[in-house]
DNA sequence: TTAGTGCGCTACATAAATAGTAGCAATGAT
DNA sequence: ATCATTGCTACTATTTATGTAGCGCACTAA
């Protein structure tokens, strides 16, 4: 059903529309996306670092992932190696947030986990 | 390689420490996770009534990440039907903006395309 | 009492996505 | 020439998601 590289306006995994918000969703509910976009905006790295960084990506998976956002518009590749386009680093300002929020709610799981 | 639910502490798809972020990418990173909170965001509803909302998720699917969900401390069920927790509606006070951006984005992407 | 309705699922088969490992061709340095 | 590193590709195994059917339960109306 998926639609390869989800986009805006023409149907995706989970929405025959295409609404902006469900093709985002979908690119981002795949595998790596997010920890992708994450770890490159601290700056360009290359194919292998990225690689290490995002611990247990396979390589197949990275590199169709890369593709994806590239497509997208979110990630470009330079002398320096693949890095956020500004697009890109716009989204992740969206995405910045989501650091400190999850350890909050690591916080409260633990403790939800105490109680019992 | 992937561990159960995504909890933070524990090891996760992508990481070996378990990192609150990562933990979170994973549970976000599958099919329907964000369009489910996203669903529930406008009020409780019925399982079947989320089914339709979410176009094509299988009910198999739907089932599996209401529980992670759940677990996770997001979702839980009332006489309402299925809604977001108090943390739930947190995190989708993060999501919200995305909104906007995706639609911008689409916008974007379709001038990109003009300019070929 | 029964016949219908909608509910939350579960079962099962198929298809698609991801993991995991190996290694190749190209580039640059020694 | 050798070696290291880079960005991948090929391939198989495993996991995840789709798609369809339908069950058991609760409720309602006849």
């Amino acid at each position: 059903m998926s639609a390869g590289v989800p986009k805006p306006g023409s149907p995706v995994r989970g929405s025959k529309t295409g609404k902006p918000i469900m093709a985002l969703f979908d690119l981002m509910g795949r595998s790596w996306a997010l920890g992708i976009i994450w770890q490159l905006s601290s700056g360009p790295m290359t194919f292998r670092q990225l690689q290490d960084r995002c611990e247990q990506v396979s390589p197949t998976v990275l590199n169709k992932r890369i593709k994806e956002l590239s497509q997208s518009g979110l990630v470009t590749r330079d002398d320096a190696g693949y890095g956020l386009t500004a697009m890109g680093k716009d989204l992740y300002q969206l995405l910045q947030p989501f650091g400190a929020w999850s350890e909050a709610w690591a916080r409260a799981l633990s403790a939800q986990q105490q109680e019992r």
